[in-house]
DNA sequence: TCTTTTATGGTCGCTCTGACCATAAAGAAG
DNA sequence: CTTCTTTATGGTCAGAGCGACCATAAAAGA
């Protein structure tokens, strides 16, 4: 750690943010649309520079606010940085990537910078500006690695969920239909996941029987995990 | 994504490094004595800033080898980005911290760079300059969990090694003891964890039955993955 | 020769899991 | 109202995986 003057640089930092919610079982993300070069008019993450004196996370909840209207409290997690010297072609920019997972979004509201996001759903998720692509994949894998070891899914939900919701979190981030009798009994057994809400039962969209209610555990870790059912690649 | 050139500052971006090897069922870490200030004297991990046209793992690279003399080829992890604003007292300074597991270090020459770094057990790594304990407590944890779903415990041994070897890097990094046999069934049953190597066995280190040699196989994640035998904290 | 140490193979019982099946409770269709 | 569809919820059952062992083999050291 020689803090040798002669051999730094000033870089630009930035972070990029991978929003991320689940609407009616589909996984989407939150994009804007550029509105100056280079790539104009294309689609890019929500992100910007850190100021003189915040750090990554409090530039990336500002952001957020700023540029998407999300401002309660959500999970936010580190991706990664990207460092690449030609990443941006106008300068050197350093992007600290994070992820937001939301449980419902309000609607952009026009005359806010928020007017030009949209969201769409992540497979829809067309070519990005920038190196925004490999981020946002990079992202998605680590949400669903998230998924396996920590009660994140719940971040996904309102405060008081049922299990079916939940379980169409897991459909969604990962791609794949779980049973649901098992997922209850996996939930319902790994401790602090969840906890049982007071109150009646709710009707999960109209149709089906309705179910109980939950809120989010004291966990932080789940043991065991909840094993994404990804065969093993021989 | 506005790059708003009224809205960012320069900062100055560094690596720090946690170098990971384990010796004798200990794990150790390289540290370096700083010679200015602040913290003159303090021990701190390895790192240095960005050159003007680096990634960051490139600069991690090049910065082990100037500091440490560790060259070859090495497993090289991202573990996060530091950026709270006054972690460095001088500048702004936002830091991408990465972990590198390397198989046995090479003693330090003298008359290099390297000459000042030393290694020292994981558990005694005393109080580092900056926010450098924070930093190598969050590399250790990442390389915990690294060791559960890839094989990246192959990185900390010789081309060649014995199940021995194997489940002391996971005893040291976790701090726990492992059942032998139980680990060797776990690990040969972990499609392409491992690969058996041609030619004789070898003694472990004087003692015991020579103990068959295997390579680190093709497999990129472990499935199942070797679960830490940390008990649910209830 | 005997003890110690390490590697390696096997067994046994318990737990977890995936694949089911069955029932309950709601709305929708007839 | 009756029947169908949908979702929630509870249960069973066989197989895989795992932890706790035990036993044997093969080396060095006493």
């Amino acid at each position: 750690m020689t803090y040798d003057k002669h051999r730094y640089e000033p870089f630009a930092v930035a972070v990029d943010l991978a929003v991320f919610t689940v609407r009616e079982g589909v996984l989407e993300v939150v994009l804007v649309e550029r509105g100056e070069e280079p790539h104009r008019g294309r689609l890019a993450l929500p992100g910007g520079f850190l100021r003189p004196r915040e750090s990554a996370a409090e530039a990336a909840r500002r952001e957020l606010a700023e540029e998407t209207g999300v401002a309660g409290g959500f999970r936010l997690e580190e991706v990664g940085a990207y460092s690449e010297p030609d990443r941006d072609p106008r300068m050197r920019v350093v992007s600290l990537a994070h992820t937001a997972l939301v449980p419902r979004l309000p609607e952009p509201r026009a005359g806010t910078d928020a007017a030009r996001a949209l969201r769409l759903p992540y497979a829809e998720a067309g070519p990005l500006a920038f190196d925004h692509d490999r981020i946002l994949a990079d992202a998605h894998r680590h949400v669903g690695a998230l998924l396996e070891t920590t009660p994140a899914a719940t971040a996904f939900c309102p405060p008081a969920f049922t299990l079916g919701e939940l379980r169409r979190v897991y459909e969604a981030v990962w791609g794949t239909a779980l049973d649901p009798a098992n997922f209850r009994r996996k939930v319902l057994g790994t401790p602090g996941f969840t906890v049982p809400a007071p109150g009646p039962a709710r009707l999960t969209g109209g149709r089906g029987k309705p179910a109980a209610l939950y809120h989010a555990g004291p966990a932080t870790r789940l043991h065991p995990p909840l094993t994404h059912p990804e065969g093993p690649r021989s």
